[in-house]
DNA sequence: AGGAAAACCTGCGTGC
DNA sequence: TGCACGCAGGTTTTCC
């Protein structure tokens, strides 16, 4: 499910529901995921009470006294919050149930997600430590940009979708991204010019902030934290289009393998 | 050291 | 109907 529209819907849609809220009971049903559900989530996280609900990158951060729960999507991965809980199905791997009732289910077929502890007093954990800046904060600019991508010969989606150059650009939003900015996915990233990197920028923050409206991208089987649809996918300018009209030009999109990803770009706006 | 490829998983659509 | 194959929103590891 998740590039960062999809995880920042996730956490808009739980945070007012539990921040404020003590932990009364802990389910773990699956513990195999990218790396195994602590042995003692239970213990850490009954009776804790929910500070805040931040996002970095494509990670959800529990704040709590004690610590921090971090939660990942992978490419499955979902968490939706019910006032009360339906059966469980394949896949459901754990569930928080809070002081007020509502509990929240973590959802994750091919279990390349994440539910990790971090203890208070650690220092950042490896997983965030080498993260680039948001791509909707003021340190992803194309003066900084220019400097990250200076001599790199790799494509410029490989760099966008590298999340030590900008962090929670996915598949999707770079293809969609580099469209609207009229670069191709295969320039070499050193090679773009300043001017056009600072467009890149601006249609970076204009395509997240626009999916993010429309409640992140439902291509399988994404859902928001109250089960609702996104809809950004009906505004999908290449992605996913092989062979259709440009929406602006009419030529097909074309599809390209990189990184072992599929790019979509039109030949005709993206030249260079 | 940068960069490409493979690995980790399950589910679904396609084509024979 | 069944089966083989390829592909999917991510990240890490391995290999050149």
């Amino acid at each position: 499910m998740p590039e960062l529209p999809e995880v920042e819907t996730t956490r808009r849609g739980i945070a007012p529901q539990i921040v404020g809220r003590r932990v009364r009971d802990v389910r773990i049903y699956d513990r195999r995921l990218r790396q195994p559900v602590p042995a003692n989530l239970e213990r850490l996280l009954q009776g804790r009470r929910i500070d805040a609900v931040e996002r970095r990158s494509r990670y959800l951060l529990f704040r709590m006294d004690t610590g921090t729960l971090l939660v990942h999507f992978g490419m499955t991965g979902s968490l939706r919050a019910y006032a009360k809980l339906p059966a469980r199905v394949p896949h459901d791997h754990l569930d928080i149930v809070f002081d007020s009732g509502v509990a929240l289910r973590y959802h994750d077929p091919r279990r390349f997600g994440l539910v990790l502890w971090i203890p208070a007093q650690s220092p950042t954990h490896p997983l965030l430590a080498e993260l680039g800046p948001e791509p909707l904060e003021a340190g992803f600019n194309a003066k900084d940009l220019q400097r990250a991508l200076r001599g790199r010969t790799a494509a410029i989606k490989l760099a966008l979708m590298d999340n030590r150059i900008v962090c929670g650009v996915g598949n999707i939003y770079a293809n969609e991204s580099l469209f609207r900015a009229r670069i191709r996915p295969t320039t070499a990233a050193g090679r773009v010019s300043r001017a056009r990197l600072a467009r890149l920028v601006e249609e970076v923050r204009a395509t997240l902030t626009e999916a993010i409206a429309s409640g992140g991208s439902t291509l399988r089987d994404y859902v928001d934290s109250e089960g609702t649809a996104g809809s950004f996918q009906l505004s999908y300018c290449v992605y996913g289009r092989e062979g259709l009209p440009c929406r602006v030009c009419g030529t097909a999109i074309r599809a390209v393998r990189q990184g072992g990803r599929t790019s979509f770009y039109c030949p005709r706006c993206q030249r260079r």
